[in-house]
RNA sequence: GGCCCGUUAGUCUAGCGGUUAGGACGUCGGCCUCUCACGCCGAAAACAUGGGUUCAAUUCCCGUACGGGUCACCA
């Protein structure tokens, strides 16, 4: 292709941005950036039952967190508005009346009741119902409710060349005289995508899977039309743990809720791209790094299934490389959402320092400190094993000791657990694990110099002086 | 069921006729160590299956099995 590519996201605002449709957007996005094209967003809302403006709302809010930004669409406008099918129905009616003149499409006068005995009656039959032409031949006459039927070449075949599947054709046997504008005149999908891919310019159709089977009847109509037809590229369908197709009930799969989980936009991206997609061994990109290497004929052919341990872990390299000032300023939303009194300071910084090694979200950040914005919540276990008569002379050294120093710094910290243990004549675990459980009520935790430096002495002073108690009681 | 598409370890993938089949997540073991994590080192783990074609098939062709998609006045 040497001309610059035009491709296009259309979802369906009939909810949230979801995964599989993020990646169709980022690999057309890319492909757009890389080649110098134009990326456009079109909203398919003629589905007026299941269409909301909530929805339009949630995908501009999804796409936009993400960093795909569009050069034509609803809000920026551009040169072939509106960018609302619903708004474009003058259009598919001209188009359609250029059908029905050249005979290509005709006005089918068939009630739904009719056409579903049929349906039952082949189902009954054990055949494949196929709409028998009824009225291909009748004339047009506006006056009498109808819709508009497109009509498809008996026999033959269709076929392209998929960009990421190779060479794919449909019989036209299988195909049908296909509804393309109903009775109050709104255009079925497949109509209403060809001609506003026409109208908009459209040279590069990339989308999932699931419209493989779309594609020889939007070529046929691309033909009836007298226009161009475009590249087309399928991607790969997302998959769930079960092998089925990603669906709610395989957890999170709106994109907006993996940010509201504590994840980073790029690292969505990142690994979005990554699943059906691969450049050398590189598992982090960089989205201007994809603009650079990002090829669609580098897609794969196999549906993939999502893996939110992977993500995670993509996460986990994207937050380690934030600097301590960045990390903080994004996790604080985090921490405040959860009600805990965190605030942009040096405290929350020192804290996000200690998670950025071991928690892989900001929703994990909340999960696994909060002990340092709330009291600890004692693991009963911990507490029965290392809060006891004989650890409670060690928690009160440790204790007086930080209430001693004249500064918490590390150094000082140090030789006061180390004296501990010395003049025991033990390792530093048996001087820490007590303290740790004392002081984030589990034995898990970052080093405890750092606790004690984050807490402060006051709050260290609290919960070891509680502690010593709750033995002696 | 018809039609379309697919099949390399549990998962994401590299491979494009001759490789010890490479990388990543996860898993397991070790080192480090105040616990956890990070980091480092190491390990187990894959070409669905049967026929062809070929001197040689993971790679090309056909069948089978399995998986997915799609069969609306939804998109």
């Amino acid at each position: 292709m040497t001309t610059p590519p035009r491709v296009r996201f259309a979802p369906s605002p009939t909810g949230y941005l979801h995964i599989g449709g993020a990646r169709t957007a980022l690999f057309n996005w890319l492909w757009a950036r890389r080649m110098g094209g134009r990326f456009i967003l079109r909203i398919e809302d003629t589905d007026r039952e299941r269409s909301t403006r909530q929805a339009v709302d949630a995908i501009l809010e999804g796409l936009r967190w993400l960093g795909l930004d569009w050069d034509e669409g609803p809000d920026v406008g551009g040169p072939h508005p509106p960018y609302f099918q619903t708004q474009r129905l003058e259009l598919y009616r001209a188009h359609a009346e250029q059908l029905i003149r050249e005979k290509k499409a005709f006005a089918c006068y068939c009630t739904r009741e009719e056409l579903d005995v049929q349906r039952k009656a082949a189902e009954a039959a054990k055949v494949q119902f196929r709409y028998p032409g009824t009225c291909r031949e009748k004339p047009y006459d506006p006056s009498r409710p109808h819709v508009i039927r497109f009509r498809v070449p008996d026999t033959g075949e269709t076929g392209w060349d998929d960009l990421v599947k190779g060479r794919i054709s449909t019989p036209h046997e299988t195909l049908q005289d296909e509804v393309i504008l109903r009775g109050d005149g709104v255009p079925l999908y497949n109509f209403g995508a060809v001609v506003d891919d026409i109208t908009m310019e459209i040279n590069l159709v990339g989308r999932g899977d699931d419209h493989v089977n779309n594609t020889a009847r939007q070529i046929l109509m691309y033909e009836a039309l007298g226009y161009p037809v475009p590249t087309f590229a399928h991607f790969p369908m997302i998959l769930g743990a079960d092998k089925t197709r990603l669906s709610k009930r395989h957890g999170a799969t709106s994109v907006t809720a993996y940010r509201d989980m504590g994840y980073l936009p790029q690292a969505v991206v990142n690994y979005l791209v990554r699943l059906g997609w691969s450049h050398g061994d590189q598992e982090i990109f960089t989205l201007e790094e994809l603009i650079r290497v990002f090829d669609m004929k580098d897609v794969g052919e196999t549906a993939g299934v999502f893996n939110p341990e992977k993500m995670a872990w993509v996460n986990h390299e994207w937050l380690k490389k934030l600097s301590d000032e960045e990390l903080a300023r994004r996790a604080l939303p985090y921490f405040q959402a959860a009600g805990l009194p965190a605030q942009d300071d040096a405290k929350l910084r020192h804290v996000c320092a200690v998670a950025r090694e071991r928690a892989s979200t900001f929703g994990a950040y909340v999960e696994q400190f909060r002990y340092f914005y709330a009291p600890p919540v004692f693991d009963p276990k911990a507490k029965t094993k290392f809060l006891t008569a004989e650890t409670r002379p060690v928690l009160q050294e440790i204790r007086d000791g930080v209430a001693a120093l004249a500064a918490l710094d590390t150094a000082p910290l140090e030789k006061l657990f180390q004296g501990a243990a010395e003049k025991r004549g033990v390792g530093l675990g048996k001087i820490a694990q007590p303290v740790r459980v004392a002081l984030t009520g589990g034995t898990a935790s970052p080093g405890m110099y750092d606790v004690v430096q984050i807490l402060g002495r006051e709050e260290t002073l609290a919960r070891l002086d509680a502690a010593i108690g709750a033995i002696a009681g």
